[in-house]
DNA sequence: AGAAATGTAATCATTGACATTACATCTTGA
DNA sequence: TCAAGATGTAATGTCAATGATTACATTTCT
């Protein structure tokens, strides 16, 4: 299963604050007809990146920018914020093995520091990169 | 997003196969009694398994058994060959950006290679660990 | 031939993603 | 103060994927 696209739409986001901050208003129409998607859409992940912390968005008046400086906030801290795992995991295991078999007894607790370790290198490597690098990006194509 | 439990299942058969290989024929409705998950399910995963050369299945007779060593198979080959994703990417991309819009026309290619990396740093982590580490774990709580 | 398996198609329920409409609520400017 | 422009969010709908289940054709061995 892929990670859902709120992710890029997440960054996507904040590629268009840092770059069109000083001249538009940010809307969720407004990112809706860069971004191509449905406004509400737009509207449901600027709430979950609110939530997180990463954005303040006006109500009322509208228009949302970032919270922190973009080279403070990382690939993880926006997949965190609109990709929510269920406890946090990115393995789904199957629920019921066999308690009465030696293998299904044990293969939860044989796997899990397993899968915790990719998990977290899959993390660790999100960390290693920031709004800013893509907005630097994106720059240096215009 | 979640990825499927078809690949800790995957993990669940060969863990079965090495354990119980000696003593029982590993037919899928043995496999299913100790996963707890429906047979055809098992069927479909050992076919998949199968197709990316990683098992042998005997037709007719019933049966199946690793086709290497277990040493060789690596968490890797079995997301592979359960988890096919599309085109590869783990990352789903929103998929029309604006190519009108400075941003919506560059976001991609500026996003791609810090997509891939961190997709790699996941599949390397994957590539280091074998079903040989896990069934050691399992035999050492037996 | 018959028993035991695999291979696979068909159907179903459930879930998540995303689109869309609708409307309540908030803020500010005229 | 009220109308315009936004956000917040509920309700519905479509689509795709997962997993369960039934059914049956096919294969192999005894």
């Amino acid at each position: 299963m892929q990670i859902s696209s709120r992710f890029t739409i997440g960054i996507h986001v904040f590629a268009c604050m840092e770059i069109f901050g000083n001249d538009h208003k940010i809307t969720s129409d407004f990112l809706a007809a860069s971004i191509n998607v449905n406004p509400v859409i737009i509207r449901k992940i600027l709430s979950q990146l609110k939530n997180a912390g990463l954005i303040e968005v006006a109500r009322g008046t509208g228009g949302t920018k970032a919270a922190r400086p973009i080279e403070e906030i990382t690939f993880y801290d926006v997949y965190l914020a609109v990709d929510l795992l269920e406890e946090g995991e990115l393995f789904h295991f199957h629920e019921n093995p066999n308690p009465a078999c030696p293998v299904g007894k044990n293969i939860h607790t044989a796997l899990d520091d397993k899968l915790l370790r990719i998990q977290g290198a899959m993390e660790n490597e999100m960390k290693k990169y920031t709004i800013a690098d893509v907005v630097k990006d994106i720059k240096k194509r215009l």
